[in-house]
DNA sequence: TATTCATATGATATGGAAATCATATGTTAT
DNA sequence: ATAACATATGATTTCCATATCATATGAATA
């Protein structure tokens, strides 16, 4: 594996846009227009952002009507931010 | 928790200098001029990014005469590349 | 089929992170 | 004390990711 992957994965995860996506689906699953009333981000911002995590495979898709509802891939997710809380509660963060 | 946290957490973890030093120092710990001669790169970028690295825990470091020897934070380091490569083997990485 | 609602996409501009360059600090040996 | 080696730090420049703006596409309903 090389670091190109590693680097394009964490990429994916280190952005607030895209973070608070994640957090935001991790209850339940919602449409874009519900993720915008939430976030109170711009549409196309939501959009662009939840492609990127769509492509990379940390969300799904599934279209009802003229909704797309995106749902959280827990299964990538759960563990990643598992690991991140265990390792933040005894170090601390800053930025570089 | 905080998405501050998480991003810069991730964003330790997204950058091809730092995760180029994390893979070098897999097997085993080496000081300054060691890490800067495998991955060929200036010195001065690996001191910098060493810095990130240790000031949000995922390094150690530990004086030897004029060395500074770095050491990889196995306990996070470890899962977390673990549970990369589980998702990157199911999902294709893509640039956002 | 025209309109409205829902979301996606393309192009451009901008902010911030990272590399580089220059220099300082620290450690050992002569 | 000076030189040589090892690493860190500060300042500036460069580059890329992201947000924004504008518009397009798609689905449902009147």
């Amino acid at each position: 594996m090389n670091t190109e992957t590693y680097i394009q994965f964490f990429k994916a995860l280190s952005s607030d846009t895209r973070l608070s996506i994640i957090l935001c689906l991790e209850k339940n699953s919602k449409n874009v227009t519900e993720i915008v009333n939430e976030l109170k981000m711009e549409q196309s911002r939501i959009s662009h952002n939840l492609q990127c995590l769509e492509k990379n495979g940390f969300v799904t898709v599934k279209q009802n009507g003229k909704q797309r509802i995106y749902s959280l891939n827990k299964d990538t997710i759960a563990p990643i931010l598992k690991d991140t809380k265990k390792h933040t509660q005894k170090y601390n963060i800053n930025r570089c």
